[in-house]
DNA sequence: GTGTGGTGTCAGGACGGCGTTAAGACGATC
DNA sequence: GATCGTCTTAACGCCGTCCTGACACCACAC
């Protein structure tokens, strides 16, 4: 059995964490804030700590370093959209994937197993790579190479290819999409879906007309096939 | 152990239940009627319930309605043969299963098995796999594979598959899916089934005209059997 | 054997989703 | 205020999906 620790102020959040974590098998603990995140991660040596950037003592980032110190354990960050800055600052400091909130709960249950299964913290999601190695995405630094010239994308363009590097082989609905890169108030703006995917297939895809990455399910949604099936 | 709960008005059909299951390990516990049978779900939280059509008190459709109201816990319904219309409308008011009286202490006990079996949330992974293999539905990115390759299949048809894949072993009535694929509205329409359960199983089962996965129950429904039984 | 109700299969037409293009609206920069 | 890139919106042709109806088939009852 494998021991979460759950640092997160929001006590709604908090507890649907813990309840889906239990029901799953975990040990899940608490801590609501930086100090006792601090207190609970040498007291408990946990399996992996899942982490909210906003803190009401400490920040994040101030916990990553005070663990790092003594502890490689997987640390997941769970953070708002906004905060896209710390976000990176908090993967330099040695968390090791990150979530967006609002989050999916599988979404996070399958990174969290990821996490435990490497064990040893890697940086190696950070560049998501196709199968036959044309296109490369890289997370961190925001650059996208097609055999291995830089490719430009505009900012909405990306935060669509961001969706679904983060999210690779999964289907994606179109409502997921428009709510992930335009917002929660938009969901049956199908038609943006339909002129950015045209204009990033043009810009990526070996054909066009053929795509092979970004895949349509009709009447579904979206894949992203980095695996080339 | 699992505890069983039998609801049986029936004296002698009660004492051979209880006997059959207490050697083969179960906790067995006996309601009488309708109110007891309520009783007994609520305070001892049985892992299966055995449910009876035909009671003294209350209707068995009352009982499942009065137990799905706050729990998932799996309901055989067991009937005499002439009561075919309600059981029906027993498996649309969300019962799991159900056995013909008389009925083979073997089939029953198999049948329980299998209620059980879904009853533990095992489903850690998302992804449901046929006994011989050559099968497997991926829930979380919505995929269907047949022998290893991807098969695309359009909205209407994941979601009766999906419907499937979540209620493995489980008989589900022509109304029930209709209810979840369509609309409320729907429940006549079998037609529609008829084409789309063609279509499934030209798509993925081995033979799509000796199907083994998606079995006709005939005038009952249809059920989906990964073990291969 | 014959009848009946439920089931499986096929094909065609209506419909809606999808990809593409282009033009107008908007905002940033200088 | 002018220019440039980006985002939004509209229009159109294409193609797959859904529904429908017809027919064959099967199990069961008589």
């Amino acid at each position: 059995m494998s021991t979460v620790l759950v640092v997160e102020d929001d006590a709604n959040i908090a507890r649907a964490l813990l309840v889906n974590l239990r029901a799953r098998g975990y040990r899940a603990l608490h801590a609501p804030d930086g100090t006792r995140a601090l207190d609970l991660a040498a007291h408990e040596h946990p399996d992996v700590i899942l982490l909210d950037l906003g803190l009401p003592d400490v920040s994040g980032l101030t916990v990553i370093r005070g663990i790092r110190g003594w502890s490689r354990v997987p640390i997941l960050i769970v953070s708002a959209r906004q905060e896209s800055a710390s976000k990176i600052e908090a993967l330099d400091a040695g968390a090791d994937d990150y979530v967006t909130k609002p989050f999916a709960m599988d979404e996070l249950l399958a990174r969290l197993r990821a996490a435990l299964r490497r064990g040893t913290p890697e940086q190696a999601e950070a560049i998501v790579t196709t199968a036959d190695g044309r296109l490369e995405i890289d997370l961190a630094t925001k650059r996208v190479r097609v055999e291995g010239t830089p490719i430009s994308l505009t900012p909405t363009e990306w935060l669509l290819v961001e969706q679904f590097a983060r999210n690779p082989e999964r289907l994606l609905s179109q409502t997921e999409l428009l709510h992930a890169v335009w917002g929660p108030e938009y969901g049956r703006e199908t038609n943006y879906l339909r002129v950015y995917l045209s204009q990033i297939r043009q810009k990526l895809e070996a054909d066009g007309s053929r795509p092979r990455y970004f895949v349509t399910e009709l009447g579904m949604g979206y894949r992203f096939t980095p695996s080339g099936g």
